[in-house]
Formats: C-alpha cells, sequence, structure tokens
DNA sequence: CATGGGATTGACT
DNA sequence: GTCAATCCCATGC
C-alpha cells in the first residue's frame, strides 16, 4: 500500500517536529527520568541523545523547590512539560524538564547527552573536539548545545529547546540506577539513571565500564 | 542591603 | 587528590 499526496492533506514529513507533550512528564518524577534516557535534545542546529538523568522532588531537600514557591523556584511548580534552567556555580546553566502535575515541584535534570547532530557547532562552543567529552556533565551539554538562562520557562514541545521521543532503532538497556551527583542533602537516594554510554559524567557508575567493554 | 552557598568544570599539585 | 572562577538568589540583619 502505497501513500499518496492529496490537495489538502500534505504527506507526514519524515523528520518533522515530534516533540514529547506534555503529558509525558505528567507524572511521578521517578517514571520520568529514566523514560527520558534515548530521548533527543535539540536546540537549533544541535542535538543529542540523553545518557544520563537525574530527578528532584519537593519532598526531599536536595530540589530547589524544596523551600517551597520563590521567584526562582516558580517554575518547577508550573505546568509540565516546561525547561527548568538555572545557573550553578556562577558560571554554569543546568537543564531540567519539569514533571508530575502544576502544584507538585518536581524536574529531571538532564545530566549527559550523546551528540548527535551539530557536532562542529558544538566543538566550536566548547572548544573540544572528543565527541565523549561534548555533553559529558549537565554544565557540558548545555554549553554545546547554546542553551542558557533565557531557555528557563520556555515550553519543551513547541519552544527553542524541544525533547523528541526515542530515536527508531535505538534500544536502551536497562539503565543504571545509583546516588544523584554532587549534592549534600539526600544524598543517599538512587535517583540517577544512566544509560550504557561513553558519554555518561564521571563518576561513572558501578558496572558502566564493564559492560561498555563488553 | 550584605552575605553565603551551591544539582560544576578545568587547571593544577 | 585540591582549588578557584563567578552569579543568582535565599536568608538575615
Amino acid at each position: 500500500m502505497t501513500a499518496r499526496a492529496r490537495p489538502g492533506r500534505p504527506p507526514a514529513r519524515p523528520g518533522a517536529s515530534v516533540a514529547l507533550p506534555a503529558a509525558f512528564y505528567a507524572r511521578p518524577v521517578l517514571e520520568v527520568a529514566p523514560a527520558l534516557l534515548g530521548c533527543v535534545v535539540r536546540h537549533g542546529d544541535a542535538a543529542g541523545v540523553i545518557v544520563e538523568t537525574e530527578a528532584y522532588h519537593d519532598s526531599e531537600p536536595a530540589c530547589h523547590a524544596h523551600i517551597g514557591r520563590t521567584a526562582r523556584t516558580h517554575v518547577l511548580f508550573g505546568p509540565p512539560g516546561r525547561a527548568y534552567v538555572y545557573r550553578s556555580y556562577g558560571i554554569h546553566a543546568l537543564l531540567n524538564a519539569v514533571c508530575e502535575p502544576e502544584g507538585v515541584g518536581a524536574a529531571v535534570l538532564i545530566r549527559a547527552l550523546e551528540p548527535l547532530a551539530g557536532l562542529d557547532g558544538m566543538r566550536a562552543r566548547r572548544g573540544l573536539d572528543d565527541p565523549a567529552g561534548l555533553c559529558s556533565g549537565p554544565g557540558k551539554l548545555t554549553q554545546a548545545l547554546g542553551i542558557g538562562m533565557e531557555g528557563n520557562a520556555t515550553d519543551l514541545a513547541t519552544g527553542p529547546i524541544r525533547i523528541e521521543p526515542r530515536l527508531d532503532g535505538r534500544l536502551i538497556e536497562a539503565p543504571l540506577v545509583g546516588p544523584r551527583i554532587g549534592i549534600t542533602k539526600a544524598a543517599e537516594l538512587p535517583w540517577r539513571f544512566c544509560a550504557v554510554s561513553r558519554s555518561v559524567s564521571r563518576p561513572w557508575p558501578p558496572g558502566l565500564r564493564d559492560r561498555l567493554g563488553g
């Protein structure tokens, strides 16, 4: 059976923008964080496959939303499917996807990508050649993709930063799970999720090196 | 209004 | 392994 274009019915374009809908994010953040592994973050001509995420929820003190609604945390309590971008250590912009229904403060931190498109631009912005080092950290990937604070509160389905479903044919094995990186509060919660990829940030979770080798 | 502390990174001992 | 860079914002006076 062959698809035929008809007047008033333009054929679907392969590769057309198919960002994840808000409903994808409107569920428990501990479900969304592993589900985002293998999905694609796109900004301008640059894109990468998500290989590492962390979950944050207002019920635990490592989450910015734990203190309640402020000017800074307002977006975390807003509608799911928006970007929460904040500045870390005065230098780096970190990208999160707001999750759970409106009124709940929760987000998934995107910690690492496997470079997929726009590698030349990434190399220029990062001043680095090695593909495994371009997006292997939450501050690195925003620099590589050219994402800044202006992306805060934008819609991840229709705005400048988009997250798209997993690529066809790309299978994500059972994620490696471990404690979150670089936090002092609620550091024991195993809310970090990693795919088997050399682009995961350091320290690598136990078992990653072995699974990469084999 | 002053101050202190980061969901990090890269350079260096 | 240690350490500084650098800015936003929450908190306290």
